[in-house]
DNA sequence: TTGTACGCGTTATCAT
DNA sequence: ATGATAACGCGTACAA
């Protein structure tokens, strides 16, 4: 059993509170005792324990964080952005995922309340009215990285996913590709599905271009749904000479159906991916993508939640600058 | 501020004793008590404080998770199974990782010592002895997940990799291939490169073909890594019709290196992964690849320790099956 | 400089 | 069936 600041009193010979003292650094006690109560600390092994000073002190050094329930290197980054500051503060991270569709995500907070985390993180999940409620009951500051929710006053970090999408086709329409696909966004997703697809439509307006509803494939930012996307470009016979894909999966969905087909990319079919994640660079060809830096809106984010639970302010919102990452997928018209 | 039994205590005019008994459903209070109680719970919005409960039944609820500094799905699918698990029995997950080369694993574990969990979980990081003895010395259960130790008596759960090297690369060899590279493995890594590279030589030697160093490319299991490794090929003028990777990213390091050469996979080249990773499926071509199924290792290392931590038992050993996906970038010779 | 004593929120023992 | 009350390990006013 570990032994606690009892112990090291009794054997050191000093009071309680002494120990502590020594043991936090607070000064105002002799070198003498200062060593005696260390010797005896290391001697016996001893360890804070965090859930004792969680009580007293009213906080728990800890933050939640939610995620979605599916594993992608895309959240890993994310959330190796958030422990790495989080252990620079010296706190640590509970992580939790919010179930497929979201199922667990009432509990989850209940669960973060219950461990009395000193703030809390949610990415890329989105969050619905009960949701919502249950978050603020927390009564902790928060987060939301790569979502948003209908409140204004929901502080959350994100790139605009509207004006990323528009710089994406506007790169394929500077280079004179005209008749554009769109797959693998879902338009129901308020988040990251309709703003790409709205940020698609409005390039091409913008471009004199008009714009053809049968060239959107919704789909659901997988592989898979990228590579039907493809079929049914085929099967309609689409006239396209490019793809935006609303997920870098989603891309490598459409290449994996042109390479079935013997379709090469980019000479025959252009494709733009979205998120630069890890595999777009080892794709082949190297995907051009846009960019969201990842970890980088992590460590934000983080950053911005610790100030928030250290200095009682409030966080105010941040839109992180997109990036178009030129690879080899795309093909310049003349 | 959040409320206490204290609060309700007073609010429902009985002592915290029995709101305790009414909360935890303990039985032994009458009906009427039991709807005062909770009804007064509700409206003051409790929630329980699981610091304070951790202390004096001197069990956090919690398990830790110690992973490596890099981020790819193939944590995550670990991970995604250890928290699944964790969540079934009520249990948190404090997640941390281990740093660049495991720089911050003492660190870890004494901050998992600090917040007092009653299991930790391992995944991938190698344990030198001075880090095994700080695990040690938090006298809880504990599992490693796809790693090992010197000492015997850790507990772990992995494929055998060295056997899995060998059935990738005999299945090379019925299909004819005599002349095979490998890529991508760290000698020096006793866990995940010499068994491969072991298994690899072995398989050749097995079926008599002698074994020319100068075909094994050293590596850190990265994608660049594997385009070293094709360019050293190149260079050297092997003759090598196939080449086995240590890692999948690796595997398209290899294909990567060879599309800029125009050199085709796998008419001109065979090349056979190792993860099955999800990017081996959306890969050109789709890659045969060794598969760990990671995110049952995940539920089964995290099912066993709570098993220890519940029963007060110890942990057996387990080596988990593997398997070959095969898919497209095999070429058959006859 | 050091010690005493109380409180943090909860469970558990022992009475009643 | 219910209530006092003592822990759990720690921090901290207040005293000395």
């Amino acid at each position: 059993m570990a032994s606690t600041i009892k112990d090291i009193a009794r054997v050191a010979g000093v009071s309680t509170a002494t120990v502590s003292r020594v043991l936090n650094h607070l000064g105002g006690y002799n070198e003498d005792t200062e060593k005696k109560v260390m010797a005896v600390a290391k001697a016996l092994g001893y360890r804070k324990n965090e859930n004792a000073r969680s009580l007293v002190q009213k906080s728990s050094k800890t933050i939640g964080v939610i995620m979605p329930e599916v594993t992608t290197a895309f959240y890993g980054d994310i959330i190796k952005g958030i422990e790495d500051v989080a252990y620079e503060y010296g706190y640590s991270v509970i992580l939790t995922h919010a179930g497929s569709q979201g199922s667990r995500i009432q509990e989850s907070m209940n669960l973060m309340g219950e461990r009395r985390v000193d703030g809390l993180i949610i990415v890329s999940v989105e969050l619905h009215e009960p949701a919502m409620e249950s978050l603020l009951s927390l009564d902790v500051p928060y987060i939301l990285i790569s979502t948003k929710t209908k409140r204004e006053d929901a502080p959350y970090i994100k790139v605009d996913d509207e004006r990323a999408a528009y710089t994406a086709v506007k790169y394929l329409i500077d280079h004179h590709h005209r008749t554009i696909g769109m797959a693998g966004a879902n338009p129901e997703d308020p988040i990251a599905g309709a703003p790409r697809i709205n940020g698609y439509i409005q390039a091409l307006l913008d471009h004199g271009i008009k714009v053809d509803l049968n060239l959107i494939k919704a789909g659901d930012f997988s592989f898979e749904s990228g590579k039907q996307a493809m079929q049914a470009f085929l099967e309609d016979q689409a006239k396209i000479t490019a793809v935006f894909c609303a997920s870098d999966e989603a891309a490598l969905g459409i290449i994996s159906a042109c390479f079935e087909r013997q379709i090469s990319v980019p000479e025959d079919l252009t494709v733009v991916g979205y998120d630069n994640s890890k595999v777009s660079s080892m794709s082949i060809p190297p995907l051009t993508t846009v960019a969201q830096p990842l970890y980088e809106m992590g460590k934000a984010g983080c950053s911005k939640l610790m100030d928030a639970i250290i200095h009682h302010t409030s966080i105010e919102s941040q839109v992180i600058a997109h990036e178009l990452v030129v690879r080899q997928s795309v093909k310049k018209l003349s």
